[in-house]
DNA sequence: TTAAACTTTCAAAAAATACTGAAAGTTTAA
DNA sequence: TTAAACTTTCAGTATTTTTTGAAAGTTTAA
């Protein structure tokens, strides 16, 4: 496999696996050319590189600076804006479990607490219901724990973490 | 919060969250109902609550057996097929583990070892995509060992081992 | 058998989402 | 200032995804 194939079989995938997560395949693949770009790239670079227009690369950029994994960098003597993507597979992991945290983890929470705690009235469909948004909310309250965790330890903790949990 | 706001509150957040994670919204809908209705419901049942057609009810239902989350259940007597969802949140956790680990995950594990192995040429973009697919590739193993763990140990392990992590 | 009761399939329609490109906006150098 | 170099915005368009509903398929009871 030579470089190009390569690399278009990484940006591709990545772009797939992104929206099957909810992120939008262009989103994804801006950010797997700036993860594996040894410079920084330009808003010329990226829409000639991806084939796509200068309106889209504009507002798929910004939502990756939302993210916090991707960054400007001015480049001296330079008037175009530059962009790179957060390089440390550890420190994007952290980003990622931060911000699903923060998106999606706790306003679900908040939610299955607030449905959990209705009035009991006795009959089965309210209890069940009770029962079920209990349970879930449990579930998803220690996920989001652990998603903190990893978010705010050092670098090595998850990655170390998960080594001794499968041993 | 009576019990109809409680249960429309739940379906509606429920199928967002699906659709934020690459399961469509009716798909989630459905099996949120299923999840807290403490009788399986027949076909007309869903279409019924959830106001969807019978070939979207039909569809969906299929893709969520094949998750190995809802099951047929025959009630004797009855001619209709009737469906419900796993109920337990833990072997639900666990099913969801490992259908991704074996959807996504894996297959992706396997292109990020196929061109971190590409030949090596002295370029620093080469040696770049190198490098960062072999990062990203120790990192999706480590998390889909942990996914599999899941999946295969035993109910509880899961909870308990989070537990001790956290603490 | 057959016909009623039910489920699945799939082409067409609708809805949701993403993308384009040009106009408006901003920044910088002179 | 001003104008060149750049970025952002957004209405309109294109694409993708989801949904519908009717026809085809299947199962069961008589």
């Amino acid at each position: 496999m030579n470089y190009d194939e390569a690399k278009n079989k990484f940006i591709s995938t990545w772009g797939s696996l992104g929206s099957l997560w909810g992120i939008n395949k262009t989103m994804a693949q801006i950010h797997a050319l700036l993860l594996i770009s040894p410079e920084p790239l330009s808003m010329e670079d990226i829409m000639e590189q991806l084939q796509i227009s200068r309106g889209n690369t504009s507002m798929n950029l910004r939502q990756l600076m939302d993210w916090g994994i991707v960054f400007k960098e001015n480049i001296m003597g330079e008037r175009k804006e530059y962009f790179t993507s957060e390089k440390d597979i550890q420190e994007l992991t952290k980003q990622i479990a931060k911000e699903r945290s923060r998106r999606e983890l706790k306003p679900t929470i908040k939610i299955l607490k607030d449905v959990s705690n209705m009035q009991q009235d006795g009959t089965s469909k309210t209890t069940e219901l009770i029962k079920q948004t209990k349970a879930l909310h449990e579930m998803a309250s220690n996920l989001d724990t652990m998603m903190n965790k990893i978010a705010t330890h050092d670098h090595n903790w998850f990655t170390k973490t998960l080594l001794k949990l499968i041993k």
